[in-house]
DNA sequence: TTATTATATTGCAATATTACGATATTAAAA
DNA sequence: TTTTAATATCGTAATATTGCAATATAATAA
């Protein structure tokens, strides 16, 4: 079959999990730390920076902005990315609340 | 042609990477939340809990075992998942590691 | 206007994931 | 020993993801 049966989860676990999801893939890993080490904004220097097709870039790119990690802005012909720190702040909260709750009292 | 390019990223992306996706899936999600609200170590009402089938749900025991979140023990003829909590706390600093040094200063 | 450059979208092939029935396997119970 | 119950594994169908070439789109440069 291989759909994941999301009506049978609560709204709050599909949404956490879809948010692991996107960031379960090194090149989005590593697409937001590059972004985040450059001093400024960005633009497609990832695509020489990662080694992927731009195709493959301008992929992973809109499934971090789907989740509203990543802000792009029109700058000229190019676009300039980076996170939306806001958001980010948000998803790491949100990330350490279910840590922190799901805690085991057995073994 | 859909493999993930594992070698043109770093281990520590790599590991991050897949650690997210383990949690990247309701069914997972679930399940550990749902071995935490238990009191003692719980086998397998989670077939009836969550509304997997059993071969599915053992097929994502498995996964959550593989990056060292759960820990089986045999009780007579059934098994007994618990948190390993160690690791828990362990991939929760590697998280909070990960989303404080990526920090944007742009924008 | 006609390049040129940067990015997004489309279409497709290769591979991975999800889910489940059927079938082991293993341990207690009868 | 035979049955029963719990879990794991195998095989397979349906769907999703990854990656790229080709193409579209949009903005500046010539």
């Amino acid at each position: 079959m291989g759909i994941t049966k999301t009506q049978i989860f609560t709204e709050q676990q599909n949404d956490l999990a879809q948010f692991f999801k996107v960031l379960g893939h090194p090149a989005r890993v590593a697409i937001l730390q590059y972004i985040s080490n450059q001093n400024a904004c960005i633009c497609n220097d990832l695509v020489e920076e990662i080694g992927l097709a731009q195709a493959t870039i301008s992929q992973h790119l809109k499934e971090l902005k789907s989740i509203g990690l990543l802000i792009g802005e029109v700058e000229g012909k190019s676009m300039c990315y980076c996170i939306n720190v806001n958001r980010w702040v948000e998803l790491q909260n949100q990330l350490n609340a279910f840590f922190n709750k799901t805690k085991s009292n057995c073994c």
